[in-house]
DNA sequence: GAGAACGATTACAACTTGTAATTGTTACTG
DNA sequence: CAGTAACAATTACAAGTTGTAATCGTTCTC
């Protein structure tokens, strides 16, 4: 026993730390999906538009895989991306199959609202701690993510979020 | 550029507080729903079911506030848990517009099986800190929720959640 | 009593996601 | 140098879930 009957309300599901994580988690995603919801994005498109970013010329099916995504799927989410302009597709000259998928200028300067939009979001989430709590947390939560084997960047719920207004 | 030095990749989407959370917050409900899924429960009706062990002879607009859910999709969930004899509908004699939900006896040995589930999810996702690190996460991690304005024991995502195998 | 308010229910519509089949291109192989 | 297999991208389709609006019975109030 670890808990003694005092305070064994530790594993309870409403004050235990994995119902915490999911109900932040929770939070924090809807609240993201509202951040950036003003730049006409929704998250997956944030996902894809900063992944671009670091990796640019990426196929399709390779952008599909880092993100965790379904090729369909990608296909509508760049398809809008294209269609606004931040976003194009270029054929692989090599390999006339693959799409290079890069970001435009309009995609960049999106992309650099979209940096700041994330830096509010982590400063409101983290708003209740001071920088040693902050660095406390994140040394934890990187070894929490990391002993369950979630890759970082990649975000399970990338397959299911609203539209933006 | 890459990582820059120092540590301000701190608000870095990748690796910080909010998208930890959000990452995190969705595998430890997916690994919750797939521990009770062999219980033939979805979260939601997990939900319902420990919330009637607390407060019985609630009605369903009463659950449904509780829950932060819907009357609608309340119904359709007390439906199946009728169906399956977990719970039953009672009117209430003084308002017969009301129904007061309890457990059945087969449903109150359901909810233990819940709670043993849930005590070893807690366990499994908390697998990576010893006992120090896990009190010090969840002062944090309630720090956090009550700076955010979240309801314990209220999972936003109670709207929306896959069915039992 | 007659009408407004409320709980529960039903029906409906919108949305999102996963699977399967299609097309065009490249690599392998006899 | 065919001809087949494999792959990227796309399209079409089907399934499941969720939120809104209308319906029915009951209760409170004037």
């Amino acid at each position: 026993m670890t808990s003694p009957p005092g305070d064994n309300q530790d594993d309870r599901r409403d004050g235990g730390v994995a119902f915490l994580l999911a109900q932040l988690g929770a939070h924090a995603a809807a609240a993201f999906a509202e951040r950036v919801r003003p730049l006409g994005l929704t998250p997956p498109q944030a996902g894809v538009l900063r992944r671009l970013g670091e990796v640019p010329g990426q196929s399709q099916r390779g952008l599909a895989d880092a993100l965790g995504m379904h090729a369909p799927r990608l296909v509508a989410l760049i398809d809008e991306l294209e269609d606004r302009g931040l976003v194009v597709r270029d054929r692989d000259i090599d390999d006339r199959r693959n799409y290079a998928i890069s970001l435009t200028d309009e995609g960049r300067g999106t992309l650099a609202e979209l940096a700041r939009v994330a830096r509010e979001h982590e400063l409101a989430i983290v708003a209740a701690l001071d920088d040693d709590d902050r660095s406390q947390l994140l040394v934890l939560l990187r070894r929490l993510a990391e002993e369950q084997g979630l890759t970082p960047g990649v975000h399970p719920g990338f397959r299911r979020m609203g539209r933006p207004g």
